[in-house]
DNA sequence: CAGTGAGCGAGCTTCCGCTTGACTT
């Protein structure tokens, strides 16, 4: 048996590890951390000096038992999880249980860091380790209560005054505010109209364009034409002076440098995964998570690819460089390898570097040479990553841009510029792509015509150009993570889900790939920023991480510092719960007065979400309500669009039978409804404009669907139905599927009723509760355990009813028809 | 699963950051 175990977070780092260490150690992972404060109030005691709860998080307790196994047989331990605030907190918590197990009697325990997975860097952290640094453990430890302190009490505050379940934190806060300020912005801009001026020159070698410079003795600005009178009457003048030319009056010729970006973090491969790939940030982690846990390469066995994933550090390891270089002189010729290799250093404040850049862990896997071995998918993002780190290591481009300015008499000038590549360098293999378009960026790749000062260019043309101002685009995921990142807000590994969390509140929406807030998502931004302003900064986690970074060098301690920080927070809860109204909180409007009833009109946001009511709840007769349809936003609905959602419900006629046919819209949208059946409108049918034939249809569409649902009825409540999933038994309660050689038509009732036993448990439905799916069932799902061995059920009770719930909830969401979008197009630049 | 929204107040929701798998109605 070994003598030295060795702790790592990742199982693929530790299975690599494995290889280099060779027989004297057992190398195994914690994934991640280990234990957590539990996840219920009072985990953290601010009037215990913060005294802070932990439990083993439950998935990871068959983990924590292999390596409490482990231990008991090994001399030595070394704990050499990631280098950083994180890592050296899950060697502590370890180090804790171990402790705690009496297993640490009579060995040795040390920490040992490195921070790229290369045998030389390996050997020679096991050669050198060090203590746990308490400091840092602290300083993780006072991120962690604060991180829970401002959830677990901003959150409350969210369920009195906006509505139940919502949530608030540290790092989701400010990120909705981007993405609800930006709305704002969006909505408060005014287009302004523009123009611009181009000359057509028809030159006998190229025809080309050339933008306006100067007119009349004046540099010519964005908002020197403003309207078609001033931008026709400046063109007429133009052309009576140029007289059908424009003389060459200067020429100038500039070379520059363009220097490769630096290999892929997290952050920039999601953004440029986005740009090029069209991959959102969830999916090119999966993606590159498979890259780095290991493709089959035929004779080569499994490889993992690509290096860590999850990393803010744009540095690459010695032998990495070495490699890449090599490569690029093979591949790319000596003259495409600069002299020295590129160092990249991180510009991003609070970066942590724990690991290296992303990187192929071979350059010599050349993307041609393994992509038989990967999917679509693995194949581009591999070849990105690997373009990516080969271009970093290349010779700078050299670009010529060479700019005309061109007489056009009357002390007016026109410029046109050209970019040409003089020494291609890097952009061989790869270009960093770009969000938004410049006039650079026109240019580039245009070569002009040779000309000479004094040289007469036919015009062919002035052309008058009209454009408008266009407001700030909304942020996609790539852009969001970007501003994130910018301002040290989440980290790595959580840029995807805090994307998640956004989502699965339903405080925005994903609308052509760009968020756009919910009412309810900007009525939490506006209640935050606008009542704990402090604590919803953008530089509030800045502010902090300068805090920790103090702690952990050991200059600060971690206990005043969460005092520091929980006192007037406290209070400041303690106060908007008592003081703030909830209609504010919620941003109700009035929108003006019923002409028929001559009661005030009103929009609100109700548990139910935006709703428009006629009345007020002290009027003698009830207030009428009528709920927003999608796409409709309390902050931007007119009084003439509140009160046609009063037409509803609509009565469309009588069946033979006497059975009204009213159409209406409920929780899932528009409906039909024919005695006690409601069938769905399609997304092309309007409620308010559908006839009774076409409800009709619908009617007998929904009838045929629910004689077809059932297969075979045993009469007894045991059914074989036919659902979403194909052939499904249910006795009503719980759901069993059918054995893939069984014919559904032909199952026996006995045979139902011992496939509905064996059937997993599955728990009711959790009435009305259900409604919004806790970010944590997606994502980590701590509490719950796989309901066999000594797992509690309740875990298990607990969190079934909200999964089904969210799932159904974006299945009748999909439903509505989108609303087209309404665009201007003859936007096309935008100023500054 | 299908017209709720006030208020009464059972019991309930919620954070961030480390890591990988599990599985539908």
């Amino acid at each position: 048996m070994a003598k030295n175990l060795l702790i790592v977070e990742s199982p693929a780092k530790a299975k690599t590890i494995n290889k280099y260490l060779g027989k004297d150690f057992h190398v195994l992972a914690s994934y991640g951390h280990v234990r957590d404060l539990v996840p219920k109030e009072g985990a953290v005691d601010p009037d215990r000096h913060f005294q802070m709860n932990y439990e083993v998080i439950d998935r990871n307790e068959k983990h924590v038992d292999a390596i409490a196994k482990a231990a008991k047989v090994a001399d030595s331990l070394y704990l050499a999880t990631d280098l950083d605030r994180e890592g050296e907190a899950i060697s502590w918590h370890i180090a804790e249980i171990l402790k705690q197990r009496k297993l640490l009697e009579g060995k040795t325990l040390h920490r040992v860091v490195f921070s790229e997975i290369t045998p030389r860097a390996i050997k020679e952290a096991v050669a050198h380790p060090r203590q746990l640094s308490m400091d840092l453990v602290n300083a993780q430890q006072a991120r962690r209560a604060l991180d829970y302190l401002v959830g677990f009490n901003l959150s409350p505050v969210l369920w009195r005054k906006v509505q139940r379940g919502l949530s608030a934190g540290r790092v989701q806060s400010p990120a909705l505010r981007m993405i609800a300020e930006r709305e704002e912005e969006i909505e408060a801009f005014k287009a302004r109209e523009y123009w611009t001026i181009e000359a057509d020159c028809a030159h006998p070698d190229t025809r080309f364009k050339a933008r306006l410079l100067k007119l009349r003795g004046k540099k010519f600005e964005q908002f020197d034409l403003t309207n078609e009178a001033d931008a026709m009457a400046a063109r007429s003048a133009l052309e009576r002076s140029a007289q059908g030319r424009l003389v060459v009056a200067n020429i100038e010729s500039k070379e520059r440098k363009r220097r490769p970006a630096p290999p892929f973090t997290t952050s920039t491969l999601q953004q440029e995964a986005a740009r090029k790939l069209g991959f959102s940030t969830s999916r090119t982690m999966k993606i590159a998570q498979g890259l780095y846990e290991g493709v089959a390469l035929g004779d080569e066995g499994v490889v993992g690819l690509i290096t860590y994933m999850r990393t803010d550090a744009v540095h690459l390891s010695a032998e990495a460089i070495h490699e890449l270089r090599d490569v690029i002189a093979k591949d790319y010729g000596p003259q495409a390898l600069p002299e020295a290799p590129h160092y990249y250093r991180n510009k991003s404040k609070n970066a942590q570097e724990a690991h290296e850049a992303i990187r192929p862990t071979s350059a010599l896997h050349r993307p041609r040479a393994v992509a038989a071995y990967l999917n679509d998918e693995q194949r581009k993002l591999y070849e990105l990553i690997w373009k990516r780190a080969v271009a970093c290591q290349m010779q700078h481009a050299t670009l010529n841009t060479v700019s005309v300015d061109l007489d056009a008499g009357g002390d007016s000038l026109f410029r046109a510029s050209g970019t040409t590549v003089v020494d291609p360098g890097f952009l061989a293999v790869y270009e960093e792509g770009r969000d938004a378009k410049n006039a650079e960026d026109d240019d580039e790749g245009r070569k002009l015509p040779k000309m000479e000062i004094g040289e007469a260019v036919p015009l062919a043309a002035i052309d008058a150009d009209q454009h408008f101002t266009e407001p700030p685009p909304r942020y996609s995921e790539a852009s969001l993570v970007k501003a994130l990142e910018e301002y040290g807000i989440g980290r790595p590994s959580t840029y995807a889900s805090i994307i998640q969390v956004l989502l699965n509140r339903e405080y925005v929406t994903l609308d052509s790939r760009r968020f756009r807030p919910t009412d309810v998502g900007r009525a939490v931004a506006k209640f935050l920023s606008g009542h704990f302003t402090q604590y919803v900064d953008y530089d509030f986690t800045a502010k902090l991480e300068d805090e920790l970074d103090a702690v952990s060098r050991g200059e600060e301690d971690w206990v005043p510092l969460l005092e520091k920080f929980w006192k007037p927070f406290k209070a400041t809860v303690d106060e908007k719960s008592e003081t703030v109204d909830r209609s504010e909180a919620t941003g109700a409007r009035e929108l003006g007065i019923d002409p028929k009833s001559g009661k005030p009109v009103q929009v609100r946001l109700g548990r139910y979400g935006p709703f428009a009511q006629i009345g007020s709840k002290d009027d003698e007769d009830k207030p009428t309500f009528a709920s927003l349809r999608p796409g409709q936003s309390m902050h931007t609905i007119t009084l003439a669009e509140a009160l046609e959602l009063f037409k509803l419900p609509r009565k469309l006629g009588q069946t033979d039978d006497g059975e009204e046919i009213t159409v209406g819209v409920g929780r899932f949208g528009p409906f039909v409804k024919h005695g006690s059946m409601y069938a769905s409108l399609k997304p092309e049918d309007d409620p308010y404009t559908i006839e009774l034939p076409r409800a009709l249809e619908l009617v007998r569409e929904k009838a045929e669907l629910i004689a077809n649902r059932i297969i075979k009825d045993f009469g007894n409540g045991i059914q074989v139905l036919n659902g979403r999933y194909g052939p499904y038994i249910s006795d009503g309660d719980k759901n069993a599927r059918i054995p893939k050689d069984k014919e559904p038509r032909e199952l026996t009732e006995a045979e139902c009723v011992e496939l509905l036993a064996a059937a997993p448990n599955r728990p009711k439905r959790g009435g009305r509760f259900g409604k919004k799916a806790p970010a944590k069932a997606a994502k980590t799902a701590r509490s719950t355990k796989a309901p066999a061995a000594d797992a509690p059920k309740k875990a298990a009770v607990k969190k079934a009813p909200a999964k089904k719930a969210a799932a159904k909830k974006t299945a009748a969401k999909k439903a509505p028809a989108k609303k087209a979008a309404a665009r201007k197009t003859a936007a096309k630049k935008t100023p500054g």
